[in-house]
DNA sequence: ATGGTCGACTCTCGA
């Protein structure tokens, strides 16, 4: 895996950039991470820390705010079309810390921050369904099934049974209510291929536990709510697609993991 | 598993 047509993305929820520096930086050197699709930097942008990116040989674009959300995107190889946000009457200002798009090697890449939704009888909850809709439209208006294309982040959905542990008592929680997998179906119906599942069909493993819980890693209490989605013509090109618990089972934990794609770009 | 822990920032909110 060291010729020039691999190509490894990751995604990664942060819950704060700044404080895991510590676990993303020495990652990204060791398994040779092309590309970093990173949610929830909860910087601004004058104060990323743009130097620490450069000096391993990452260049990093980014979109924050203070305290909430914030995406970035580090990559070994050049970026081109940076963009933030939706191009909709429906803009919020916090949309552009959420979804963040360039092209990278000639593979369209979306990373989003899906909002979480607080509780199904909150405001934000019908926000979250309406951010599905934005996107499914944005993927319509901006994107051929027949590029390139890969969508990731923190999607903050469990599709499936299979995706959450106890799914029979989660049926009214925000990321695993029938409407917003519903919601979130319909973005895929443009043609994605949910990597992991195209690799491992049965696993029950998960990209999130709460730190809450206490041995919730140990005891399989997860929710796989972290994606890597492609096109069919990506997807095809696609070696393998992994959880890497790391970031779980470091001394000073996060409460996500890295989600891991391996393309080879010559097939 | 049926509670609780982090991170950012004021002290309580969001996840």
């Amino acid at each position: 895996m060291t010729d020039r047509s691999r190509f490894r993305v990751a995604t990664f929820n942060a819950n704060s950039l700044r404080a895991r520096l510590h676990i993303i930086i020495p990652w990204l050197l060791d398994k040779q991470v092309d590309v970093l699709c990173i949610q929830e930097t909860k910087v601004q942008d004058q104060d990323f820390p743009e130097d620490t990116f450069e000096k391993i040989g990452y260049h990093v674009v980014f979109r924050g705010q203070k305290s909430y959300n914030g995406v970035a995107i580090a990559s070994r190889h050049p970026v081109e079309g940076i963009s933030f946000g939706f191009n909709d009457n429906e803009r919020l200002d916090e949309d552009e810390a959420r979804l963040i798009r360039c092209k990278i090697d000639g593979i369209h890449l979306v990373n989003t921050y899906v909002p979480q939704g607080k509780a199904i009888d909150h405001p934000h909850y019908q926000m979250k369904l309406r951010w599905f809709d934005r996107l499914k439209k944005l993927f319509e208006t901006d994107y051929s099934p027949d590029e390139n294309v890969l969508w990731c982040g923190d999607i903050n959905v469990a599709p499936e049974p299979l995706d959450v542990y106890a799914p029979g008592k989660k049926l009214k929680h925000v990321c695993f209510h029938e409407a917003i997998r519903k919601a979130l179906a319909k973005v895929r119906e443009w043609g994605f291929i949910d990597l992991f599942r195209k690799f491992h069909p049965n696993a029950k493993e998960y990209t999130f536990y709460d730190y809450r819980i206490r041995n919730a890693v140990k005891n399989g209490l997860g929710w796989r709510i972290d994606q890597i989605y492609t096109s069919r013509p990506l997807a095809a090109m696609a070696l393998d697609c992994w959880i890497d618990l790391e970031p779980r089972l470091a001394e000073k934990p996060s409460d996500h993991t890295f989600l891991v794609a391996d393309f080879d770009l010559d097939h």
